[in-house]
DNA sequence: GAACTGGTAGTCAAGTTTGAGTAACGAGGA
DNA sequence: TCCTCGTTACTCAAACTTGACTACCAGTTC
């Protein structure tokens, strides 16, 4: 599973109603296209399969604003909030070692309570600690971890991140039971969205940090 | 970039000849299947595609000889050669936070000389900490860092990551600095395929350790 | 007032990935 | 002898991803 679908409902979910470009923007001011497949092409399609699905409808809207095209404004439907919300909790919890999917969901946190979000990361610590029992258990021959040679480093990798990724989560949890961040149900959300009209600092094509790729 | 082309690459050249069956159960033998995306489809695709671009050279085979279809087995050549070691360096070095790359680099790793893996970790280390600097300097606004709210545990994420990726590399550093390992050139190579006839205790639709996805 | 620049908004073809499905063959049982 | 089952080996359509490209308009410059 890709985070694209998460990223998308999550971004036009914010806004109640947007329209591609703006999803783009609100993505790339997350760095979402460095750390994700959010690039316009993706998002572009992701919007038109989901509307095909039901879980967005798709208002066409005539000419822009602001110049350019005409654009097409999506908005989420019910079905679309549950498959998001369904994402999201999967994300939390699940341990695949995609980066790019828990990354998503951290995005979107706080859409959820702050009871179900630690509930949902000490899943996740637990879920990480029996992957790592089992995979040691298994993948290590009968006649010791001797005879995998080199590719033992392999496993090695995968259970050193592991055990940072648990590591990291134990700490996030601690930092939410501390009280931190404005979660569903608590005032006022924050919104990681470009204030209006304001020109996006970290849009693609920028002196980034150079792309390690 | 995915790790699926050296990982083919490697595995078509460490039997000199192999068919896409055989790959396909090199590459669960190492767990492939389960961290990255090696699985059958992408993998006769892979084949196709870089047969097509001169990588490898497709021989057509009559019928099987142990029941099955006809099947075509594939040669590396010169150019794939070179391919294979441009990408294995590559993986090597930088830093993508994907994890299946470096997984599938630390594989074939021992192909190149002691010396050179030990350069291109460090590189890897290097690259990590410019990485670090960068990411941190660039993504925290100018009026501190609390602006951006629950996001920034998306920095706070890679970061810890990156930092965690370091450490580790740092250790097989000194690891491979400690003699371990066989790489080329210092005698018989430690080769991780299948004894001929055995059964392949790893392949798909085992009990495993369930893929938490 | 024509040409250029830059932002807005999106399309497209080519390539890749997925998951399910197909086909050939041998071994073993009824 | 026929039938089924498991293994070997590969195919395919549908979905997804990528990167480059197009088109529109506003404002600025010459």
């Amino acid at each position: 599973m890709s985070a694209i679908r998460l990223l998308v409902l999550g971004a036009v979910r914010q806004h109640g109603r947007a329209h591609g470009y703006q999803v783009r923007n609100d993505l790339e001011y997350w760095g979402a296209h460095e750390w994700s497949n959010a690039k316009p092409g993706s998002i572009y399609h992701a919007l038109k399969q989901m509307a095909k699905q039901g879980m967005l409808i798709a208002h066409e809207i005539a000419p822009s604003t602001v110049g350019g095209p005409p654009r097409t404004e999506y908005e989420i439907t019910e079905k679309g909030t549950e498959e998001y919300l369904t994402l999201l909790r999967e994300s939390l919890t699940s341990y695949d070692q995609k980066p790019d999917v828990l990354s998503a969901a951290l995005g979107f946190v706080v859409d959820l309570g702050r009871d179900e979000a630690l509930e949902l990361l000490e899943e996740r610590v637990r879920g990480i600690e029996e992957w790592r029992t089992a995979v040691t258990e298994h993948y290590v021959p009968d006649d010791g971890p001797g005879q995998l040679g080199h590719i033992g480093e392999i496993m090695n990798f995968w259970v050193h991140s592991a055990d940072s990724g648990a590591e990291w989560t134990r700490g996030l949890i601690q930092r939410i039971k501390g009280g931190a961040y404005t979660f569903a149900g608590e005032g006022e959300p924050f919104v990681g969205v470009l204030p209006e009209g304001e020109k996006n600092p970290y849009s693609t094509g920028e002196a980034h940090p150079e792309d390690a790729e």
